[in-house]
DNA sequence: TTAAAAAATACAAATATGTCAATACATAAA
DNA sequence: TTTATGTATTGACATATTTGTATTTTTTAA
């Protein structure tokens, strides 16, 4: 996992880095991605069809939504034999859960 | 401005809460939004047309923004005679932008 | 009242995203 | 090799977002 170094924010951010954020916001600005990024901080190294039986969520949806996770950085994935285990490897992904969340109550949680 | 409590997440996010969260993180995945919230953040309360003549973007662009922002709660907006002035109203607004840019660098700023 | 300034809205065109089914690819085991 | 399992990719389609132009509303001041 990358380190997450503070940020010290002066002058305005140039288009091109605004533009690299929201495009990594829009990654994560999607239910059924917010929930894999769930499962992953809690499991760590999943595999595809694991993340498919969590969710219930089609195959191939899983896969696009993983790879587009990847594309940007915030994910990282190695093979294990026929499996493919994907990892977070941008944190954040996890503050942007965590501070999205800011406002979460008991209520927004399932109770098994 | 709302107050930022602490999220304590136990269990599974419900289906309902992530797509709240992704609706709201929608909403900020966009770099001219992005922009808006940077110089709201400075300036606390601004008028529409500052906002416009700061940013270059044509009047009608911004008030979408704006108001697309204030519906999901992240801006409020009152009245001073002919001009609104908006506000970040929510703090996740600002912790988001913070976040993401927790791998900017000094490139990715413009130094006048 | 009328005019001007500030902001919001409506609508259509262009673009982007999401979804689904089918299919292709990769690996391991028989 | 053949087969089975696990993933990835493709193409067709529906839906959503973005953007631009024009118009409308709201408020103040003449």
């Amino acid at each position: 996992m990358k380190k997450a170094t503070p940020c010290i924010r002066r002058g305005k951010l140039k288009v091109e880095s605004l533009e690299r954020a929201a495009e990594t916001l829009k990654l994560l600005a999607h239910p059924q991605r917010l929930r894999l990024i769930e499962i992953l901080e809690r499991d760590k190294e999943v595999p595809v069809h694991t993340l498919v039986a969590e969710t219930g969520f089609p195959q191939a949806v899983v896969s696009q939504h993983l790879n587009q996770l990847r594309r940007v950085g915030l994910l990282s994935a190695k093979r294990r034999g026929k499996e493919m285990l994907y990892t977070i490897c941008d944190p954040r992904a996890l503050s942007i859960l965590n501070c999205i969340c800011t406002h979460c109550s008991e209520g927004d949680f399932e109770h098994e």
